[in-house]
DNA sequence: AATGAATGAGAGTTCATTCAT
DNA sequence: AATGAATGAACTCTCATTCAT
């Protein structure tokens, strides 16, 4: 078999597990849930899965991989808005807010759960998530900031304010506030006009 | 023996049986510590952990409580500062921020992590601490923006807002942003301004 | 203190743990009470029960005794009912089908089941009730039996028969036969016709 | 692999884990053996054991099931005995006494003994034994005691007296009574008689 | 490549018994 | 004599992982 359709198949079998893994963790949670429950969910043996994955471990690991994809994916498009400040920060905030509004809240709690929990999972998420993330908004919205007379500190501090904001919301979310449940639509824009008062008044 | 003599020899066991928890669960976290574990930190038996407590999590359910109590104990003193808007904000943002600084992080990080999956914890969190803060800040912030005029929706985002960033940064500190590590100490002066300007300009 | 009264104290201590005991067990079965659960009955503490038992068992063992007491002391009075064949006989089986109507089923059932699997219960059972039960049979109905020409081990083979008959009823009515639940007062008589004319004919 | 293999493996399985349950059952009761004591019997691990049993109560229900299906199978040819009333009684008399002979007595011991007090095992016991063998016993004695003018109440308590009477026997059996040990042989004799004579002189 | 039976370490929890007070 | 906190061995059951087929 040529190596690129081997790939492809080995790839399309990790997906289908990695498939039936997010549903069964987001249903049950990461300890809960057995590796007997996701062959199910996925249609194959336990020991199939160990072909795929090391360990109980990675598999969440890829599945925040996937998570990563999705929202890096569709969250940089939208940045290059140009001269527009507020339109990019509204896309800055919308972005995330939105992306796991659907069915992937219930999975970002275990992932997240997990993360503050377990060192490699925390690694990739500051690496691959988290630093690029900050980056671009210190390359962005720091840079304003800096201009208007605000220290490079006070910058960076006000940034990770910002994102430290959003991850915040997102977890209340999850605990249940039912304001936030019930007005999260609302949100993108009441934190573009908070956001924005507070750094124009920065300078 | 006199009823009270007895109460502080139980209330001092639990102490010395939580204190161990505590200890063990900062280090290895919540499912990898074992009973055992925690018994030899308590330098008792297993057994008597289960004298004081029906179940392991229940240990993580005290330790919270206690945390609970350590954090709003020491936070409403703060808060009638009557006149000085700043200074009440500033309260408000600067006690939760430090109470956790010293050995706290750690513990905090487990029982944030067993929040977001486990009910029983999740829910006394929300009544015990989320509940009564967001009450406190509406009575108070929130108040004061509706005389602004704001509506009373938005002023509720506002607040959630303000008080999930103080849980997200905690959270990216836990995550080791070595930023805010370094300088979380300035981090109550930065928000107070950073929150002041941005409620200012709500209006 | 004299020591009469101090066997009196000692002897009232025991009835009252034995009393407690009876009840739980009765309620719980024998293996799922705990010690506790006895103290708690008792309205003493665990530690009082082993200053006057050596274990658990020790008051089955206890309550056994009690048992045989009340079914042998009023059984034997019975007996010598003199040259009336058929009266000898009804007493013999009716006074162990009713000594255990009442609440000591429930009980009965407990002894018997721990009895079949415990040998200090089974050698107890065998040397105070049942040797001398079928020791008195021998006496006055086997002899009946050989007067008129069966062999002794005959004569014994059968007492042992309607012995067991009597064990196998309580059996069955305690696996909740519903014909002998709801008719169990008229059994004694039946069972006087059933075994006289198995006897008579027998010769 | 083919179905039926697979069941055949699976049937092997679970008899090889039964086998060893009843040996170390029979030897030590049920309550003292432990899963660790019934695996190294069987030669697996104690993991194993669930794979093929829920719990270890499941195993005394399956120990109970092939004792059932060894009791039954056994009995019923013998029934259709036709005419011989005498021959039908023996038969029905024989069986249950013989079946349990060898060294199904010790094991025997332990599951009457559970079934006393374990809801499960005394319904699986009456529904499974005690009800289709007295349907059996009506069907074809009790027919015939009412032919004779017997009330039908008074054949039914009748049939549980004798029913009975083979259940106490085999307990006594179990008790020790030397007797009884030593004459086991002898006993259906005898007891045709008795109960040959029991019946006809009921009329 | 896929299987799934087997593993066995280890988990949380229970409870009869002890013993210092 | 009475207590009841402390014990710790032992229990049943789970489950991620392995590996022969």
């Amino acid at each position: 078999m040529p190596d690129v359709l081997q790939q492809l198949l080995v790839d399309a079998r990790k997906n289908q597990i990695l498939e039936a893994a997010a549903v069964v963790f987001a249903k049950k949670g990461f300890h809960p849930t057995t590796t007997k429950d996701i062959a199910k969910q996925a249609g194959i043996s336990e020991g199939t899965i160990y072909n795929y994955f090391d360990t109980k471990t990675a598999l969440l690991l890829g599945i925040f991989q996937r998570m990563k994809d999705t929202v890096i994916q569709e969250n940089m498009p939208i940045m290059p808005d140009g001269s527009d400040f507020r339109g990019l920060l509204r896309g800055f905030l919308y972005q995330p807010l939105m992306a796991l509004k659907q069915d992937n809240f219930a999975l970002f709690r275990i992932v997240v759960s997990e993360m503050m929990v377990n060192e490699e999972l925390r690694l990739a998420y500051n690496q691959q998530i988290l630093e690029p993330t900050l980056a671009v908004a210190e390359a962005t919205i720091g840079i304003e900031l800096v201009k208007k007379g605000v220290t490079p500190l006070q910058a960076s501090l006000t940034i990770r304010a910002v994102s430290s904001m959003m991850m915040g919301l997102v977890i209340e979310y999850i605990m249940g506030d039912s304001t936030l449940v019930e007005h999260w639509d609302e949100l993108p824009d009441v934190l573009t006009d908070f956001v924005l008062n507070a750094l124009n008044l920065n300078l």
